[in-house]
DNA sequence: AACAAAGGTGAACGCCGTTTACCCTGCACA
DNA sequence: TGTGCAGGGTAAACGGCGTTCACCTTTGTT
């Protein structure tokens, strides 16, 4: 059955605890407070053991990034759902519930998209970069076609952008028409992603220029406004 | 002349010191590395005397994060220039200043832009408000008039911030006519923001979905869109 | 049965923020 | 003109941190 021998079950679970600690101590009081003699004493043993789990504290954390990622992935994938719905209702039913997720893990969401540059990152972003056409392809292979934006606008220079975009969903074995690959289309993604971000981001670090309720309302009006700019109603 | 005793100039300079150090420590090795010790170190004191300025390593930060905004806000104002030039100029080259700033000052922009709500902030939300709204507050005030909003679209409710907004105003002494501040205009300040800070904060932290090159033709677009938008050319 | 590797320990090093007790020294006031 | 006191500095100490090292036990392999 299981081809695992006793040492090994046991450093998987004594990893699973580590990771699982390590996160409830980030959700729970910040990143800060995730330190390796914390983690230890919850688990029981010394923070020196901790080195044979992982080479230093910032390997910790990018590992515990990553773990993010997955969950993130996996609850947003969650609200896909199956084929048959409406497609604009996927779409503001993933966008909600990423703002709803962002709002309610704080301290995930800075640790995983608003650490700078050479800090967490680096492996992590090739990860973060896999969660996010992995949500976005089915989308981008289900549209029926993108609304050329209006006349007299100058796209910017995209094309190295639709190679990356197009090996990356083969990579992942996603299928996407390259006539959904254009420049539009990556154009428009880039919109989205950068409002969508902005309010969520806006909203977490509470940096609006002043307190706002019905901050829902806004974020649904500015998927509407998405949804409108593609040509749907 | 001066009415400073030499004990007062002393504490001056001191705390001018404290700050400047802590900046480059900020700029340079990022804000872990803004630590009272070192900063002693640098001063030639021991860190215990720094409790004479300060009552701890946070109130330190946030006053560096007030610095900051003082210093941005300062750079910025130096990019709206004199009154005569073309209205969308200014607000272009504002914009762009902000995203070059942010580019050159990672550390800067994560301490005042990214933190956690409970952290740094608290007495900085007002402080960075006053900053958006000082720089914002004159181009409402010349802004001819807001295109409506296509129809078919539910504005949200925003009049409490339209409220927030005027008071904001008249506090720091800037006129701004009131039919300037309808809900359009409030609505139109907010989308913004948004995307302002979205793309900027997304280039600073490298979370675009690939690697950007062209992140350039992107902001333009960006605001050539949301000039467009407003009824601009 | 012998042995090597894996996983744990305790002690130590050099950082850190913060508190405490103490010492000068410049300033105000009698 | 002295006197006292507050302001700005010190050294020592506490507890917590990441990390390294020498060591020891358990486990799996040969």
């Amino acid at each position: 059955m299981t081809e695992l021998t006793r040492r090994e079950r046991m450093r998987a679970e004594t990893e699973q605890e580590i990771r699982q600690h390590a996160r409830a101590l980030l959700v729970e009081h910040g990143r800060e407070a995730v330190t390796l003699r914390a983690i230890a004493r919850e688990l029981g043993i010394t923070a020196p053991a901790l080195y044979r789990y992982y080479d230093s504290r910032e390997e910790l954390l990018r590992q515990l990034c990553d773990d993010i990622c997955t969950d993130l992935a996996a609850e947003l994938h969650t609200h896909v759902g199956p084929a048959g719905e409406e497609f604009m209702d996927k779409v503001f039913a993933v966008c909600r519930a990423f703002r709803r997720w962002a709002l309610a893990h704080p301290e995930e969401f800075t640790l995983v998209f608003a650490s700078p540059a050479g800090q967490v990152r680096d492996g992590a972003q090739d990860r973060f970069a896999e969660v996010f056409l992995g949500i976005v392809g089915p989308f981008m292979a289900a549209q029926p076609t993108t609304a050329p934006t209006e006349p007299g606008f100058t796209l910017p220079d995209l094309s190295a952008q639709q190679e990356v975009l197009a090996t990356a969903f083969s990579d992942q074995g996603i299928e996407v028409p390259p006539e959904a690959l254009g420049p539009h289309a990556v154009y428009f993604l880039l919109r989205w992603w950068v409002r969508l971000y902005g309010h969520v981001a806006l909203e977490v670090f509470g940096r609006f220029p002043f307190d706002l309720k019905h901050a829902d309302q806004l974020f649904d009006s500015m998927l509407h406004e998405l949804a409108h700019e593609i040509g749907l109603p």
